[in-house]
DNA sequence: AAAAAGATTAATGAAAGGTTAATAAGATTA
DNA sequence: TAATCTTATTAACCTTTCATTAATCTTTTT
């Protein structure tokens, strides 16, 4: 399984339950974004890529529920929940109406939280791009054979370790496309920032090593914006 | 599409809730078996196919716990809810443990209850898998005798325990595929955690031991991923 | 020319994997 | 009922893997 911990975001005003549920999560191996405000929490969409999110309906800057249709614009997929004290059946259909996988009402148990929390997380569809179902994919006159994580040309095979596959997967998906810092860093790495990105060149370079037999292939930097796998034709 | 109608068996001794219920989801489409004991309910089991089954807690003849722990054994993978006045926190908590899909307190809107149940077909997998009838399962130069449980290469044959049967057939049905832990550690073991991962790896050790007479087999680790049982060809 | 960004190679350490042995729990046999 | 067998799990110990970090050099930008 994907071991490694889930990122929740956590849309909450009320320092003190914020607070409480912010570390009671983390002590339960769950990784925790604490935004006070709704237009906080739209913001550090931008950084992360969540597992999860977990939305208070009422909050001082903007509805939880606006938020949750932000949310639904921007990002792909992220599921989220409601956590309120307003339980209006009104509310709750309203709530689901939006696509939420669940509606937890206040007063709420933080042990029973973590438990319902989990139990999601576990459900969720693990997300699969819809264009990476393939098992091979051809680069030049190399062939990539994603579950053996072998890269092969001619009679020589490279096996990939699995952040150069998920690189070289993505960068495949989009040839001759500029593929930015942000959106490889969020995609592979799931937080935007300055040593990711510098493992991220460490693995370009691994990546460039590896294809180098065929010289209709480059890697090319765009300076401060990104990588483009190059196919000459 | 599967346009067809979701078929729920909804167990549950109160008359009136019972009947109201049962109406009010067949109202909104949905096939309903309302049994009242949990007896009945575990009987028809075997009659239909469900897509999720509704468990009151607390039953005449027996415990709702037990209805649903009756129904993990019996049934490859109904998912199950459990629906009661019974709200201690224990008893929610257990009700995860056993494997719950969601957990609801009485009084619960009917109007709310099929909006959640709506919302948890939806999300749930659809798929079932089918299983490798044949008795004896050829593997490279090995056979192997699923009833006897004999693994042989010309004149030596090696008994397999149930677990090492288990595994190398699941292999073997995946033969040349990236088999993740999880799939592996959910199927055969009913739970992905830390314990039973380390005992994969030593029934993994088992067979590779067992295999090493034929050059052409080898059983391959992908780094946090899995296992693939691979026959060179 | 200075500063920032990128490229490359190497070093490191934590996590994962492999193997064998010990243990415990259930079944079988005496 | 005690003794023996079987076998899944757990432990102990060792090896390997690999993402990150560091170190150093090159290129680009202003």
């Amino acid at each position: 399984m994907n071991a490694s911990k889930k990122k929740l975001l956590l849309v909450e005003d009320d320092p003190t339950l914020g607070y409480l549920l912010s570390e009671y999560l983390q002590m339960n191996g769950f990784e925790v974004v604490w935004a006070k405000t709704g237009a906080l929490g739209l913001e550090t969409l931008d950084q992360h890529l969540f597992d999860l999110a977990i939305l208070d309906v009422s909050l001082p800057d903007m509805d939880g529920f606006v938020v949750a249709s932000k949310i639904k614009e921007n990002t792909a997929q992220l599921p989220f929940i409601f956590l309120t004290a307003r339980a209006l059946k009104v509310d709750v259909l309203k709530g689901f109406a939006l696509g939420a996988v669940d509606y937890l009402k206040k007063p709420i148990d933080e042990e029973e939280l973590v438990v319902r929390i989990k139990n999601l997380i576990n459900r969720l569809p693990q997300e699969q791009e819809a264009t990476a179902q393939e098992r091979v994919l051809q680069l030049g006159k190399y062939t990539l054979h994603k579950e053996t994580q072998e890269l092969s040309i001619n009679e020589h095979t490279q096996k990939l370790t699995n952040r150069e596959l998920d690189l070289l997967v993505y960068l495949i998906l989009h040839k001759n496309e500029l593929c930015t810092h942000k959106a490889i860093l969020l995609k592979l790495w799931g937080a935007n920032d300055y040593f990711n990105k510098k493992s991220l060149n460490v693995f370009v370079s691994h990546l460039r090593k590896y294809l180098q037999e065929d010289p209709s292939l480059s890697i090319e930097n765009i300076h401060r914006k990104g990588f483009i796998l190059k196919e000459d034709s």
